[in-house]
DNA sequence: AATTAATCGAGACGGTACGTCTTGTCTTGGA
DNA sequence: TCCAAGACAAGACGTACCGTCTCGATTAATT
């Protein structure tokens, strides 16, 4: 992303930055966000306040980037054969993430706080959103693979189709985590997989034949 | 909260309780929840900090109370004849409620601050997800009521699934807004309909053979 | 001097002054003027870092009471019953000021900051160059009772006169202490006050045979 | 940049040396010595900071070096026939020193440090003290042999008379600039003059008599 | 009408974190 | 071998806000 810029000078410290999201992260578990302070962070990462205002603007933009490395490591999308299974297995993943509180509280404080802050909305986008968006290019093109999918030609609509998806996953599983607040289960995560993928209608197209009824959950 | 003790003394004013909502309220949509301060919130309010720690403990209940008001309103589910047509609606609906930076700000504020405090949490379920959970079901009667969706037997089965929707549907839009942070327009709101109606693998389905239903496990 | 103003609202703690001020002084004794630092100032009033810079807009304006009060305290001009007595006590006085670390080292710093920041020379001025300069006014009034001194009768040259009496007494002490660098002991203060009384010219006119001094006007 | 040679790391040292002096004096004059930083300082020479703590252990020798070089200038002693001519003329030339910004900056910086550190002001005492001292020994010898002033025979006493004298006509004008923030013009020179040669006294000694004595203020 | 007691505005209080600055050291790569 | 550039640990700076605490001045309902 960037490869030009730093030509002179001591070269910044890769242990620091380790050290650094590390200790973010272990504040953020025992203290909960609104009370990790900068100074607590540098203090536990054995580095200087300076340190971290050199890399990141402010305790937003670090906890952001402290949050997308555990999206990173937390989010996986396993190749179980079939896009149902899927589907379940990283919205389980997903809501795995979730249960933590520190994930659940810092997401959600960064989120809140850039309802007014491009900058940080930005930083999101690039440093969780976009990056979590490739789980959706993966399974598809996996599913088309699989002929369990069709191939969509205009690429654009397959963007947008992409996006769609992303956002009906990842919404449905905050939603229900955090405004609903109840849990996701496997139950739900089927009932969930099988409507994202038959819809709301299929009980419908199937039922007046005959007896079968929707699986719809 | 409670209408017991006033007897003697000077009697709070009302006017300053609407003065103090209004003002708050206002911070909010200027500043984001973060830079609303109290002392911000009293002098808008032409009001000493006194009198808002008097009516409530902190910035948390203050806000709260603040925005709870807005959800009241907002959101109407207009009968237009055909399940499609009516989702769409509450989907642009729900999503112009949330195009108002006051009321971005406000919900995820409160859901934000509710990940650390499940008194809140409650607060909120009661208050605005249970109320607005009554479109999925005004909604699913009529599309059972013209024939479009089935009747099911199981109470508690049609209980989850509506929890399901409801989720899914509330998830996506509040997603695309404050998360990917594109807008929710026209064409979304019906690509995002047909998902939820027919599912990812309609385009399967109906695409290349015919008449070929999914074979999905 | 400012007697309007305050009305509304809890009145400053007085205590808080007088612990606030105390604290310097002790912190400029134990440590020296560049390592008081405002939050160990604070810390030992067992007041807030606020209060503090509620009355004092920052260290150097701080330092400058708490110094003038110490020369409030430390300089007093006793009646000895002759001028030139009364001079050598009050050179005595002030240079015992001056021979304590924290004294010195706290007036130098903020009179050579004050060179750069009118403000902070105002201040010097009015806290502790003005109220010292009524030792020379009480003094002299003393001395002109006493018949030792004519009484001038123009106003301007009265204070005019007494200004360059300050600045000459004032200013050979803290030379010889900060600059030259050497003590100031009784006998110095002797020769200082024979010079000041009967100036340079003396010796000649009264020792030798006669030759006419210069006449120099 | 320069021409010099360069074999194997012989320093462009004199070139650096003039340029880090230069800035260390225009950052004084423009800043006051508590903002000169040595950030600021190796910015303004174009130098890495790392250079000047190659040459300086620290701020306070730099500036002082920066310093010492303009007190070597500046102060004669133009034989104008009389003492108080000699005097008046010498005081005057002082004041013109101590009107630049950046003598009176750079002189308070100095001796204020010195008040902490007793090398410092053994510094100061033989790079401009004793150098300036010869003035008033010059001054005294002069008028001896004008017979305006009587030859002290015991040099001790002699010595100890020229340090006082020194001490007294540096410290008013010191004092008068620096401290009382008054300027010192040819009006002020006159009256210290008359003072310093005649003694507060004379007015009551001679005047009664009849004898015109100086108006000596 | 006088008394009473909780209200009001204003603003100071102890705390705590912020984000910036400077100091003096260390670490690069380039000449 | 030295230089410039700049990162580093340490720690003070001055600001902002929180939630609490005086103040003197209203303001109703009860005497």
């Amino acid at each position: 992303m960037n490869p030009p810029a730093r030509r002179t000078g001591r070269p910044r410290s890769a242990e620091a930055d380790r050290a650094i999201l590390d200790a973010t992260r272990a504040a953020l578990v025992e203290l909960g966000w609104s009370k990790v302070s900068m100074g607590d962070v540098a203090a536990r990462a054995g580095v200087a306040k300076t340190t971290l205002y050199r890399r990141w603007a402010n305790k937003n933009e670090l906890v952001v980037d402290a949050v997308a490395a555990v999206f990173d490591e937390g989010l996986e999308l396993p190749d179980l054969g079939c896009l149902q299974a899927d589907i379940e297995a990283v919205v389980l993943s997903f809501a795995r993430l979730l249960a933590l509180p520190e994930t659940r509280t810092a997401l959600m404080a960064v989120v809140a706080e850039s309802t007014r802050d491009p900058a940080l909305r930005d930083r999101i986008r690039t440093a969780i959103v976009d990056r979590q968006k490739r789980l959706v290019l993966v399974g598809r093109e996996r599913a088309q693979e699989r002929g369990e999918l069709p191939r969509e030609q205009d690429p654009e609509t397959a963007a947008r189709t992409a996006d769609l998806i992303f956002d009906m996953i990842a919404g449905a599983v905050v939603h229900r985590v955090l405004v609903s607040a109840e849990p996701v289960d496997t139950e739900w995560a089927r009932g969930f997989t099988a409507l994202l993928l038959h819809g709301l209608a299929a009980g419908l197209t199937l039922a007046p034949s005959g007896a079968r009824p929707p699986r719809n959950d």
